[in-house]
DNA sequence: TCATATCTTGAATAAGCATTCAAAAACTAA
DNA sequence: TTAGTTTTTGAATGCTTATTCAAGATATGA
């Protein structure tokens, strides 16, 4: 007979940021209530718990960057320069600094995967969307003929996935943004190759 | 007139699985009494506080890991062969989903980087011995002429690190063994291409 | 306009946390 | 053996935490 007063979007992103900035733990339901405007009461009967909130905001930044990531590519018609294009994105995101542009994902995967399975499930399901969004990407650039070499478009999206990981953890220690670009393009030069 | 009780290294050696286990959040001092076998007061007294025990205790790590690595290289007169050995030994601790082969190092740089400038600042270094050991590895094998193009070693050590980050990350989700062999072996050819 | 169902509010709860401290124990040197 | 110093011990402290809940507010349908 009444409806939530609240976007459910807005709150989930508000959580997100919080969660990327201070970590699952750190971040404390005074926080969350800050960030979010919603008292305990309306976040517990929204989502049951802190946790709740987590893997909801989880699910939402998946969507969020898998759209992203769709409007980057279908930016260009080459496969090989949106694959560029995404890569610098994610060099800058790196070089930024900025806390609110961590990879949710990544940060709940290295806080969470070995102490709540539920959160690893949804975290691997996310990784695997991922895989195969960049699995296409590189099948789209094989018929364009702009690979080298025989790897498969699976192989080639898995080791992406897995230097992008890496990138965003060496950025921790604050590189000079040349060396943060260099690395990127010597990442497309591999996996392309 | 009267020396400490209990074995420093030990101690931080305790103190390091249980960080890696749970996290620094997560692990109270209930779990650091439990894992070290100190009480409150004793902890207190030689680290000051938790923090100070997680300082610590990423010190013996990175001093623990940099033997290990000594070591493991010095059991081959090809330096192409010892890095080889390396990868194996890193492909073997992802798989092995053993929360204590995770790398303290990687998993602190990703939960206090943007919160703890202190950790920050000793986590830099640390990567900064690491790039520089991997830099001289690459440096000997590429006097024993088994380096293909043109990339410097500082280079290359760069890259080998984000990817042993972006591999430990990915062994979250738990990809099959064989993926996870094959990916160390392509990161490899890359590197020493 | 009124009744009703639902959401909002924020104080209360109880458990857990890091940290402190004073008393007890124990090693060392004389 | 004894005095002196340091460590060990673990209960106490005060703070923070996630969560609950009952009262109040508000929109909707009759």
């Amino acid at each position: 007979m009444r409806s939530a007063e609240f976007n459910k979007e807005q709150v989930l992103r508000a959580a997100m940021t919080a969660f990327m900035e201070k970590g699952y733990a750190k971040t404390s339901m005074q926080d969350l209530k800050a960030v979010t405007g919603l008292h305990p009461g309306s976040i517990y009967c929204a989502f049951q718990n802190k946790r709740g909130l987590l893997l909801a905001a989880l699910e939402q930044y998946n969507r969020d960057r898998g759209e992203e990531l769709q409007g980057l590519f279908s930016q260009h018609t080459s496969a090989r320069a949106g694959l560029a294009a995404y890569m610098t994105h994610v060099v800058d995101e790196c070089v930024s600094c900025d806390p609110q542009k961590l990879c949710l994902t990544q940060k709940a995967l290295n806080e969470l995967a070995e102490q709540d399975e539920e959160a690893q499930a949804i975290l691997s399901e996310q990784c695997a969307m991922w895989r195969n969004a960049l699995c296409s990407v590189f099948e789209r650039i094989a018929e364009q003929g702009e690979l080298t070499g025989t790897r498969s478009p699976l192989d080639r999206a898995r080791s992406l996935i897995v230097s992008i990981y890496g990138l965003r953890t060496f950025a921790h220690t604050h590189p000079e943004p040349q060396v943060m670009r260099d690395l990127g393009t010597q990442i497309l030069k591999d996996v392309c190759q």
